[in-house]
DNA sequence: ATTAGCTGCTAATGCGCATTAGCAGTCAAG
DNA sequence: CTTGACTGCTAATGCGCATTAGCAGCTAAT
């Protein structure tokens, strides 16, 4: 059934002619035990290590020691489909960077759902076979999050999550301070009305920028259209953009303000001549649209990395519940003027 | 972070007043050492596993059972650097699906060296760690390819290799055939004299273009230009083409491919009009170019998902050294035209 | 000569579970 | 009343490793 079976630390030690107790010495003692343990020994069991390619079981590892120098990563939805991939791709880099920093491997935990129904404590739970896991995706489970939270599991959460019990350590982004200083600059520009074209989900990447548009707009600036629904035709949604005034639309997503600037264009219109459109976030491929659109940056790389050395704190120190929202700066594009006079 | 130490079968057993192997036995026990225990003591056990939450810890479940279900996954350059993402993802994908579906957790393994100097054996080296392990790169070394070939550790390379002291196992995309398909359907429009304009290293991948070429040209066509330098100017390539005569130019690189054509174009010549060009692989980024070049798909998931369940395969049933080499369907495209007659 | 201290190792134990051998009790058949 | 078969459970072991206690042999100091 099983392959070829390991090499185990028993056979190097007969191997070395020492025994299993002395080859776990070598390969990780405390100082005060390896200076125990004369060059000449040490070197016969790396020897026989090296040429046999010997590496401890992980879960062996863990199973003792309870730690193995892997760190899981859990995503919510598969990492890799193309549609998903420009989106955890850039976490992926960040995350291997530091991880291979901090000398620690990764495990992708595949979940055991399929496809969309993926689940963290799902069938016999894996989880633990890190010492300890980053999770993100777009939605997250608030009952998993929950258990997690109060597990003593160590995790950190990539992208702002809202207390579940008790508060949830991540890095996110700061859209919120993001979206209020494109709305400001608008504002600046002479924009009054304005136009947030976007879900309203219950998902914090949402309602932050959400927040941060209206907060903004309350004072100076009136919000006029709130457009939730996403799927309806770039036409309809350019209609309803005249007819309330708006002279700038914010967008939450950069496939909608796509559309509606195709449409625009097919119209005869311009931007920001004849309107201005703001996206809230970074593109995540630019090259899809010629039009460079004015949005904010989201930090996707360095995310990744300053969870994964959150988490390694966490793991190695016990550290305090850290919450990190890295700044998003702001794209200038060009779809972002002066406000346009309306009759 | 602080939380009652996790609750073991013991903790149950006494709980329930058994020991904790019946513990473990009314958890997952044979349908036979069931059978032996009673309903009521079975659903007292149930009860109070219930009432508490336990679950069993998953490394101990895996330890005692002797499987870890971690495919590794180690790639000769860091997979997720912009450059190389777009490269890896395909395959990461279809190996993350089939993973999943075989309930295989994916270890990515971050590799000793930083950089260019990944090295599968370099000292440290966690690839054991895994139950077996997918090798993929553009380049592999032979020394290290020999030495997994010849050590009992499952691997499965993805992309085809010659034999390394014996036959590697791999699952790789049929590139010579679809070469030669392409070569005959230039063929077939009159094309007789062709140009090869790529590398000619000794990676397999190379080598099988070439000799799909090569082997296809003879009989039929003729080769008179062969390119090797790769970083030459776009225009000078161009030169080099009519100064031979040839009709059709075949690249390896896409790259190359769109450099050229938009000189041509530049030089007010259009494809397929003036001459044809067809580029031997797939598009990695099609939408970089707006011209959709004549080529052949290289079925990227797919060699990730065969490849995956090939090592799947020789971890669980240690079954013999496969190779499998996936067709590479053609792709229309549209600069592939009938050869024009030059004087 | 005894003690104390050091060196170079190893035996033993436990992590939490799965699994097997087997014990004590009951009951029916011979 | 003995044997055998069956029932209801448990003790014991091992998975591969980390870790601790401690043993035997030696030297230096008292």
């Amino acid at each position: 059934m099983a392959g070829p079976k390991r090499l185990t630390q028993h056979d190097i030690a007969k191997l070395a002619g020492v025994s299993q107790a002395t080859v776990s010495l070598v390969l990780n003692g405390a100082p005060t035990a390896l200076a125990r343990i004369p060059q000449e020994t040490r070197e016969r069991v790396q020897h026989v290590i090296r040429t046999t390619g010997y590496v401890a079981d992980p879960i062996a590892r863990r199973m003792a020691k309870g730690l193995n120098r892997i760190l899981g990563v859990f995503t919510y939805e598969p990492a890799f489909p193309s549609e998903q991939a420009d989106f955890f791709t850039p976490f992926l880099l960040g995350i291997e960077e530091e991880a291979q920093a901090q000398n620690y491997d990764l495990l992708l935990l595949t979940g055991a759902g399929v496809g969309k129904d993926r689940k963290i404590f799902a069938d016999g739970n894996r989880l633990r076979i890190a010492d300890g896991c980053l999770v993100l995706g777009r939605e997250f489970d608030r009952a998993e999050l929950k258990r997690l939270v109060l597990g003593d599991y160590p995790f950190v959460a990539i992208g702002r999550r809202e207390d579940a019990g008790e508060p949830v350590p991540y890095v996110g982004g700061d859209y919120t301070s993001g979206t209020r200083a494109l709305v400001e600059k608008a504002r600046g520009l002479g924009h009054e009305k304005l136009a947030y074209i976007g879900p309203s989900g219950p998902a914090e990447s949402i309602a932050d920028r959400w927040n941060g548009f209206s907060a903004a707009a309350r004072d100076g600036a009136e919000p006029v259209l709130h457009i939730d629904a996403v799927d309806r035709p770039a036409g309809e949604i350019l209609d309803a953009l005249f007819a309330s005034g708006a002279t700038a639309a914010f967008f939450v997503e950069l496939a909608d303000a796509v559309r509606v600037e195709v449409a625009a264009r097919e119209r005869g219109l311009s931007l920001p001549g004849d309107f201005s459109a703001v996206v809230l976030g970074s593109h995540i491929r630019a090259e899809r649209s010629h039009v460079q659109f004015t949005s904010f940056n989201i930090p996707r790389e360095e995310m990744g990395r300053q969870a994964t050395a959150m988490l390694v704190r966490r793991i190695e120190g016990a550290a305090p519940v850290e919450q990190i929202l890295l700044t998003c700066e702001p794209v200038e594009g060009e779809t972002l003027g002066p406000a346009k006079k309306r009759t």
